[in-house]
DNA sequence: CTTATTTTGTCTAAAAAGGCAGAATGTCCT
DNA sequence: AGGACATTCTGCCTTTTTAGACAAAATAAG
């Protein structure tokens, strides 16, 4: 077992001290260029890499963050979900920011004393671990939940909007008769997507319909089911909002495997421009959230935190309506 | 900004030395009953969590795991994948181990240096990670691909016997037109799938016909450009092996647009298994994978190196053909 | 009271960073 | 050129937190 080369040994084979290393390795102030030199060309020549559990120590801080994520099925595999793992997961490799990835069920507690910074993906209901890391004064970035109670930037999309930008869209539209299929009431998003649908339908005076309503968790098969149970309506709406893309796929399976058109008999607005949504058996018209966008912000909100530069703050990101092709006219 | 307590402050409210407290909470060696109970209180009061940085500084090595998986959008959103992350995640939890994420292009430098143990979640043809963790005595598991010639353990499936499995499965039933939209060949398991394919078809003396065998990528679009373009055939297949459940349920989809049904006019096996296989328009014959047995055998495997109890294992997990309705006999 | 056993505390090690004092170099003036 | 002073470098030592070897103290047994 090969010891790791530390930074006495290249202090020694360079003929300089311990500390002349760390200012080299760590350019904190000048040192002689001859020396500078030795320097480098010792840690080239051991392979010498800082260790940074020692250097975490020291520092008292560790370079490390979290991403809490809940570990439920249907939030866990939405495109949403994924997204922000892998954006996040990029970011944090250009920055050298280790990641710790706590896929957990959301009152657990978690041991967060090694861990610079977190990420909570989603807030769900029980705020414990988010209510823990802000007690123990650790950064903390919530994505998708405005949390005003609580010491924790946030990084948001208005979802309430954006839903009702999507329902609008429809109603501008000519339809009257509109379904939705939810994304449950586990998370904010979810919850704040459904208040939209609603607000937008009140504005202009429609009644709610129970019928029209039904609860989906981000998964296909919840899609599947609430789309058939749309379809099997007497009064069928004439369009329907899905809170997700993936789930507004499934849907629009389903309806053209009962033999029924989309755009023609049913129109169809998602949520999230998944980038399959261009491809599928008809383009989606949905709702784009820029997700890169925001796992990079949050990155770069909690890394100020981190570094004290930076104060809470409270960023909501804009979406778009994307119109392709499975909309059209009552 | 409150400091944590560290062990010192413990030993000071419960009047003994450092080394009692670490006797305590390490549960080393005996410690009167008295001061046990002492030590306990003073823990809880002070709320007392041993600084893992230290702790791993002190013991040379850290309760700290890196799951690294490649970045491709078509890999790392397929339900393999992310089933793989979310095991792994859930195992190390519940064994109080800590998971490093990372989501990378597969030969960027990784820093390891704080790291006990190394899963790979897809070893892609640049096996420069792998071999630099090797190189660095990090104990490592490969999941999905078997590595002959260098120390690490192995977690596989027999992907080209399941392959065959289902390729036999179709042959079985009559059909000799048999296509096959593949994965790709980034990884070892989509490369051996395409193996057990051409196997099946060879051990019956069934040419392989260029046109049937589609190269798709594990994304929902590519497996619907790859049906698409075979029912676009002159000489259309009458059963397709699709090399995972996401894309089969794609080209379902694709097929029942066209106005053709499943399993009547196309025969259809998927691979992996994935819970909303069973759900679809047409519940999906497959071949099932033990994902999560996969995850927790890497996870402990890994475990029994780091502690130096194991050595190199390579251990192969059975697959299984889960018969339902989207094949018929030709 | 001696020997054996249990229990406890002291001290060092682990790796790197940074304050501080001192060494080396540079600048300026006479 | 030589001395006074300033500036730039450098090394020593301490700090961070915990674990564990070892020796010393306390207790138990005979």
């Amino acid at each position: 077992m090969r010891k790791n080369s530390n930074i006495e040994d290249v202090a020694k084979l360079a003929g300089v001290s311990i500390s002349t290393v760390s200012r080299v390795v760590n350019k904190s102030s000048t040192v002689r260029a001859s020396n500078r030199i030795c320097v480098e060309q010792a840690v080239k020549k051991l392979k010498f890499k800082p260790n940074l559990i020692a250097k975490a120590l020291v520092k008292g801080k560790s370079n490390t963050i979290a991403l809490v994520m809940p570990r439920y099925e249907g939030i866990f595999y939405s495109y949403y979900a994924l997204e922000i793992i892998r954006g996040i997961g990029t970011i944090c490799e250009s920055l050298k920011i280790d990641l710790l990835l706590h896929i957990t069920h959301p009152n657990t507690n978690l041991n967060l004393s090694n861990v610079g910074g977190i990420i909570f993906a989603e807030v769900l209901s029980e705020r414990k671990q988010l209510e823990e890391a802000v007690a123990l004064n650790i950064p903390t970035v919530a994505i998708n939940n405005l949390i005003k109670d609580l010491a924790v930037s946030c990084v948001t999309i208005n979802n309430k909007q954006g839903a009702r930008e999507a329902v609008d869209y429809l109603l501008d539209l000519g339809h009257r008769d509109i379904a939705y299929i939810s994304g449950g009431n586990l998370t904010q998003a979810a919850k704040d997507r459904t208040q939209g649908y609603k607000l937008a339908l009140a504005a202009r005076k429609i009644p709610l319909r129970g019928e029209f309503m039904i609860e989906g968790d981000y998964s296909r098969k919840s899609a599947r089911d609430a789309a058939e149970k749309l379809l099997s309506l007497k009064n069928k709406p004439t369009a329907i909002f899905v809170a997700s893309d993936d789930m507004a796929q499934e849907a629009i399976s389903v309806i053209l495997e009962k033999g029924l058109r989309v755009p023609d008999d049913m129109s169809i607005v998602g949520f999230d421009d998944n980038p399959s949504s261009i491809y599928g058996a008809v383009p989606l018209t949905t709702i784009r959230q820029p997700l890169m966008v925001m796992a990079q912000t949050a990155v770069k909100e909690l890394d100020l935190l981190m570094n004290g530069e930076g104060k809470i703050s409270r960023i909501c990101l804009p979406t778009k309506l994307i119109i392709r092709d499975s909309c059209l006219p009552r």
